[in-house]
DNA sequence: AACATTACCAACCGCCAGTTG
DNA sequence: CCAACTGGCGGTTGGTAATGT
């Protein structure tokens, strides 16, 4: 039994909206609140599936939305995000508001895409280390993942060592990376999300350019480190075996652009991998106790050279 | 001016995951 | 537990504007 339509395909309207039809929408909408799709096109009558209603509002019509016109803020944004998360448009619509996934998809595919080729036509990719299907990439990935995989083994260890015995047995019990029923809300991707916002604030602040056009960023500023008895503990065990200079080194050797969110998330895609609890406790300390904005600035800086 | 090519972007399509009955 | 439904996502397409010949 084959899944239904999400509308009759006889006597739907399909291409460009009119003005009259966007008015009917939104007016829907202030009435009624973004919900129930289903309903939208049999209540207003528009002759449009409700996945293109819904598509219109989200796209066109929602308010907040700024089209045309990205800033050099926004497409270093847009590139930087990409190289952590790959092509999660809708991910990296989350970090600018502004902007429609669709907006940031187009945006990527007719500008950026091109503009990082010539850019990687001009340099050579091994400094960049940016994304690509050469197989030379493959292999840096690779020697990055299996490099990280042994770091993190080392690094859960001393951290174990330098953990007080609650805060331990709370470590154990974090779930896999991919188990995303375990993760605050609503998903694996929303803990990924709010590391990355804290990995992209740490960067923002070191750059010279200001994101004055968002709200969300323009209220940056200093960002409080703990320095607990245990996170210093923590981060000297974690330098000790991970350490930032040889991370640093790897990365700039290897693949500048993946940083460690970047890598994290190739596992969710890997369950076999025994390493997801390892990651999601690295991911937790790395991420979550403040520190990370040295090693963070190291990487995000290096993935900016090239502009 | 006419045609061809390229660039852009709004919208569509199909798949997937979560929800519901 | 399972099938159907719904909303969301990313890839792709098609129409139009801009540019080149």
């Amino acid at each position: 039994m084959g899944r239904q339509p999400c509308c009759d395909k006889v006597g739907v309207k399909k291409g460009p909206w009119t003005p009259e039809e966007d008015l009917i929408l939104v007016s829907y909408i202030q009435q009624h609140g973004p919900r129930n799709w289903r309903a939208v096109p049999t209540k207003t009558g528009l002759l449009r599936c409700s996945k293109s209603c819904r598509l219109r509002w989200a796209n066109y019509l929602r308010p907040g939305i700024r089209r045309g016109n990205f800033t050099e803020n926004e497409e270093k944004m847009i590139i930087h995000l990409q190289a952590l998360l790959g092509n999660r448009w809708a991910a990296i619509a989350s970090y600018l508001p502004e902007r429609t996934d669709n907006d940031i998809k187009n945006y990527w595919n007719t500008h950026l895409k091109k503009k990082l080729k010539k850019l990687q036509g001009n340099e050579s990719s091994s400094r960049y280390g940016f994304p690509s299907s050469s197989s030379s990439y493959q292999i840096c990935r690779g020697q990055w993942e299996r490099k990280l995989q042994t770091d993190i083994h080392m690094a859960k260890k001393d951290l174990s060592d330098a953990l007080s015995p609650e805060k331990s047995s709370d470590l154990v019990e974090m779930k896999p990376f991919n188990d995303h029923t375990s993760y605050p809300k609503p998903s694996g991707y929303a803990s990924s999300t709010e590391n990355i916002a804290k990995l992209l604030k740490g960067w923002m602040r070191n750059n010279p350019w200001k994101m004055a056009d968002s709200a969300d960023y323009s209220e940056e500023g200093t960002v409080p480190m703990k320095e607990d008895k245990n996170s210093k503990e923590m981060a000297e065990a974690f330098q000790s075996h991970l350490g930032f200079e040889s991370l640093d080194s790897s990365l700039s050797d290897i693949s500048p652009s993946m940083s460690p969110e970047a890598s994290l998330s190739q596992y969710e895609s890997k369950p076999h991998l025994n390493a997801q609890s390892q990651l999601s406790l690295l991911e937790k300390w790395l991420f979550d106790e403040g520190k990370d904005y040295q090693l963070c600035d190291i990487t995000l800086d290096q993935n900016l050279h090239f502009f």
